[in-house]
DNA sequence: TATTAGCACTCATATTTACTGAGTGCTAAT
DNA sequence: ATTAGCACTCAGTAAATATGAGTGCTAATA
C-alpha cells in the first residue's frame, strides 16, 4: 500500500512528465510547493515506487518516468471520474448543432472538436449501417441496361451501386419488382437484407420465372454492397507535435496504421462496449500503438446508441483532460436532437 | 549546345542519381562501360554542364546532382515518348476489369495499380460531378418531417442529403413536386442545377404558393450539396521508402499536404488539360511539393473524358518508368468498356 | 587541339576524447 | 523518520582529429 507521501510523489511525477515529456528527478520534485520534503526523502520514496513497478528510469542517471502500471494506477485512482461542466457541455453542443442536421456531419464535427480540444488524434465511427433498417430500395435506370440500386435506411444512410443487366430492363417489370421488394423488406435490418431477399426470391421462384431472373441479378449486385460503417479521422496532424513521435521509427507505424481504414473500423467495432474506457500503452494489444494510449467511448446521438469515438495520444497523454473532454463531447452528443 | 559526350554524361549522371540518390562523381562515371573517358575529361565536361545550369553540387567536395533544369532537359530530350507495350497494356486492362464495373472502383484500382507499379504515391480524381447530368432527383421520406434527397446522375453517381422540413410533408405534394422537378430538370448538368431550380421555382411562385414553400426548403438543402469529385489516394505509404523523405522536415509538409482532400482536389482540377505532363520540383508551385515531381494526365474511361490521375515522387524520380507506366494505365483505362 | 595524369585543396562525415551536469544510492548525522 | 553529504553513473555535447570522395587546375601527352 502506498503512503500519503508516495501518492503525492507519484502524482507529481506523472503530472510533471505529462507536461514536459522529460524524466523527473528528485530535486525538481522537492522544489515543488506541494512537496516540502528534501530530495533525499523523495529519492527514498521513488526507490519504493520503482520497486512496486509504478515508475522506472530510462537509464541510471536520469529521473523517473511513469511505467504503464503507474499510468494505470494514476488513471484508476488519481483521475477524478468525469465531471460534467454544464456550461461547457452546452457550448460544445451549440458548436455541434451549428454545423449540421445530418448525423454523419455531426459526428465528423464532434471528432474534429474533440481533437481541437485535446490536440490528440481522434477517430469516430458512425452507426454501423448493418443495424439500420431498410427504409426503401429503388432502382433508377440510367440507360437500357444500366441502373443504380439505391438503399436508403431509416437513419438517412444511403448505399448505392451501379448494376449492369444482361438484357434490357422492362420498365414495368422493374417497377413491379421494386414495389414487391419494398413491400416485403421495409424495416429489415441491413445485416439481414441478403438473407431476407433470398427468402423472398425463393417464394417467387416458381410463380414468376422472368421476374425471378431479373431479381437474381439485382440481388447479386446488392448483396455485394459492403455497408461500411462511416469512419472519420480528426486531427491527424496533431501527432506531429508530440515529442515522442519526432522520429520516423515511431511515427511511421502510427501513420501507416491509422491510414488503414478497414483495420481501424474493425478495431473500433471490437472494442468493449462501455462509456469511457482508457487503454494504456501495450494494453491495447496493437503493435503500432505500443506507445499510445487510447480513450474510447461509445456514444449516443439523440438518445439512440450510435457509434464509437476514440482519442489516441502518446502513453504520456493528459488523461485527466482527455477523459474530461471525452465526457463533455459524448454528453453534448447525447443531448443533441437530430430534428428540431 | 551540348556535345555528344556531354549528353552521355548528363544522362549517366541523372540515371545514376535516380538510382542511388547519391551525388555522382567523375571517377564513378569514368568506370561505366558506356563512358570510356578519363575522369579528368569527364570533370571538364561536368564543369561545362554545371555552367549551363544542368547539374550542381551540394558542396565543394561532393559529386554532382541534376538541377531542376537538368531534369527538365532529361525529360524533354532524353526520355522516349511513351511506347505502348500492347501485351502489358492488355494485362493491366485485365487486372482493372477484374475488379469491378463501377467506375469509381475502377479508378481506385487504377490508382493503386499505378502506385504498385512505380512505388510512388498516386492521386486519382474521378469525374467532376458538376459535369454529370441529372438522371433523377428523388425525395425518400424517412418519417413525417425528415427525408433523404437523392440526386442520381447519368454516370451513376449518387449524391444524397438528409433534410428536415418545418412541417410534415404531404405525400401527394411531395410526389407532385418531385415529378415536376424530374420533368423539368432531367439532363441538367449538376453545376447548373442550383440555377435551374431557381428558374423553375420562380415560374411556379405565383401559381402554387404551397408547393413553392416546400420546394424552397428542398432547394436550400439540395444546393448545399457540395458535389465533391471523388478523390482517391494510392500508395501513400510509399513515401516512407524514399530516402529524401527520411526526415520530419521533408516528410511532414508532404503528408500534411496530401491529407488535405479539398486542396488536393482543387489542385488536380486546376492542372492544365493534357495527356501526360511532367512537372518538376518547384515548377508545380506548391511549397509542400518543392522536392517532388509530378506526372499528371487526364484520362478517359470507355472513351469518355473522365478525370485526372497524378503520380507524385521525389524530384529524383524515375521519369522514364513513371511516364511509361502512366501511359500504359491511361491507355488501359481508355480501352476499358464499362458495360460488357 | 583534345585528352589525360598528377597534385594540392576542400569539406562532409565518422571517430575519438574530454567535459559537463543532472540524477542516483548509500551512509552518517540530526 | 528525515535529511545532508558525497561518491558514482551516464547521456549529451563539444572540440579535436582523421578519413576519403571529389574537385579544379596545370602541365604533359597524343
Amino acid at each position: 500500500m502506498l503512503t500519503e507521501r508516495q501518492l503525492l510523489i507519484l502524482r507529481a511525477i506523472i503530472d510533471d512528465y505529462i507536461q514536459t515529456a522529460q524524466p523527473v528527478g528528485s530535486r525538481t520534485l522537492s522544489k515543488r510547493d506541494d512537496l516540502s520534503f528534501s530530495s533525499a526523502t523523495i529519492r527514498n520514496d521513488m526507490a519504493d515506487l520503482e520497486d512496486m513497478g509504478l515508475i522506472e528510469k530510462p537509464h541510471t542517471s536520469a529521473g523517473r518516468i511513469p511505467s504503464e502500471i503507474g499510468y494505470r494506477y494514476y488513471v484508476d485512482h488519481l483521475v477524478e471520474t468525469k465531471i460534467i461542466d454544464e456550461r461547457e457541455t452546452y457550448r460544445l453542443g451549440e458548436r455541434l448543432r451549428a454545423s449540421a442536421q445530418e448525423s454523419e456531419v455531426l459526428i465528423r464535427q464532434a471528432a474534429d472538436l474533440l481533437s481541437d480540444l485535446t490536440n490528440y488524434t481522434t477517430v469516430a465511427l458512425g452507426p454501423n449501417s448493418q443495424m439500420n433498417r431498410l427504409a426503401r430500395i429503388d432502382l433508377m435506370p440510367l440507360d437500357e441496361r444500366r441502373g443504380v440500386v439505391l438503399i436508403v435506411t431509416d437513419q438517412g444512410h444511403v448505399e448505392h451501386r451501379t448494376v449492369v443487366f444482361d438484357s434490357p430492363m422492362a420498365p414495368d417489370l422493374v417497377e413491379q419488382t421494386i414495389r414487391f421488394l419494398n413491400d416485403r423488406l421495409k424495416g429489415t435490418p441491413l445485416g439481414q437484407l441478403k438473407f431476407r431477399i433470398g427468402e423472398e426470391v425463393a417464394k417467387l421462384r416458381l410463380a414468376h420465372q422472368e421476374q425471378f431472373e431479373f431479381m437474381m441479378q439485382l440481388i447479386q449486385s446488392t448483396i455485394e454492397v459492403q455497408h461500411p460503417a462511416s469512419l472519420y479521422l480528426g486531427g491527424k496532424k496533431n501527432i506531429f507535435n508530440q515529442p515522442e513521435f519526432q522520429t520516423l521509427d515511431t511515427l511511421r507505424p502510427f501513420l501507416e496504421w491509422i491510414d488503414e481504414q478497414e483495420r481501424l473500423t474493425d478495431w473500433l467495432e471490437s472494442l468493449p462496449n462501455r462509456e469511457i474506457y482508457v487503454s494504456i500503452g501495450s494494453e491495447n494489444g496493437i503493435v503500432a500503438l505500443q506507445n499510445c494510449s487510447v480513450i474510447t467511448s461509445d456514444y449516443t446521438l439523440d438518445g439512440k446508441t450510435f457509434g464509437t469515438i476514440a482519442m489516441i495520444g502518446p502513453t504520456r497523454m493528459d488523461y485527466r483532460h482527455g477523459v474530461q473532454m471525452m465526457g463533455q463531447i459524448i454528453e453534448a452528443l447525447r443531448r443533441t436532437k437530430l430534428e428540431e
